[in-house]
DNA sequence: CGCATTTGACCAGCGC
DNA sequence: GCGCTGGTCAAATGCG
């Protein structure tokens, strides 16, 4: 990993595109990387296991698994297949030293509307013109501005700058100072317009199916693949990413 | 039967 | 130039 890369860098999501149409698809130094570290407590102990499959927001297909020197966990590859053109991915790896961290790198963005977006706009134009954009911005502010609930979830999503390849130190760092801030995010996305409950049913006390699967993974020190939880991540994604561009 | 996941092989960038 | 490592592909397998 890179050490210089710097945290505070440009947010616009604009860019974002426009830097990911000129770029020439590399392998490596993708142009721009999404970083978020998301803290899992497992205190229940696997008891609410819950990872239920994504339904709302996007999809994600796991198209490899690779295990990465220095870490104890293998990283895993995901593609977006809500669209078929997607080109958004997400990396997906435990932190070193601590298995309750999830790191997950976002790679390019998606060039469509999560299911759930599709889903809203389609009611809105239904039932009732409303004058709002469909940019995604647009609907994840929305998201964001309905619907506190105290759902104190069992993961806290952390923005990590990342530096290197010690990210405990930073995450050691930031996590009192944005874990509040999250959680505040994370209560907000969970919930619709009409204070329903969005896909994210493993965040929640509820126990779903795919329980067993989250255990395989804890014992195996596998990285769950469950996409609902990043796709959470995607919400808060477009209003408190960091890009890191590589030199 | 169709789709998602798994997993080993392959490819290419990067550091020495 | 070579070896290491990360990232992707694709066949096999499993599941709904």
């Amino acid at each position: 990993m890179d050490t210089s890369t710097s945290p505070m860098l440009d947010l616009d999501p604009k860019i974002l595109q426009e830097k990911s149409d000129t770029q020439p698809p590399k392998k490596r130094k993708m142009s721009e990387k999404t970083v978020v570290t998301v803290k899992i407590e497992e205190n229940e102990n696997k008891k609410h296991k819950s990872e239920g499959p994504p339904s709302d927001a996007w999809t994600w297909r796991k198209y490899g698994q690779k295990p990465i020197k220095g870490s104890p966990y293998p990283r895993g590859y995901y593609r977006c297949s809500t669209s078929k053109g997607c080109l958004a991915k997400k990396q997906v790896e435990r932190c070193r030293t601590d298995a309750s961290l999830l790191i997950i790198t976002y790679t390019s963005s998606h060039n469509h509307s999560s299911t759930k977006e599709l889903k809203q706009q389609k009611e809105e134009q239904e039932e009732e013109p409303k004058v709002e954009t469909t940019e995604d911005n647009n609907n994840l502010e929305k998201e964001d501005e309905d619907g506190a609930s105290e759902i104190t979830s069992n993961f806290h999503y952390i923005h990590s700058p990342v530096k290197g390849s010690d990210h405990q130190d930073i995450i050691a760092n930031i996590e009192l100072e944005e874990e509040i801030q999250f959680t505040e995010n994370l209560e907000n996305v969970l919930f619709d317009e009409e204070d329903k409950p969005l896909s994210y049913p493993h965040l929640m006390t509820f126990t779903t199916h795919k329980s067993e699967e989250n255990d395989f993974y804890d014992e195996l020190g596998e990285l769950p693949t469950s996409s609902s939880f990043t796709s959470f991540m995607w919400g808060n994604f477009f209003e408190d990413r960091i890009l890191i561009p590589l030199p």
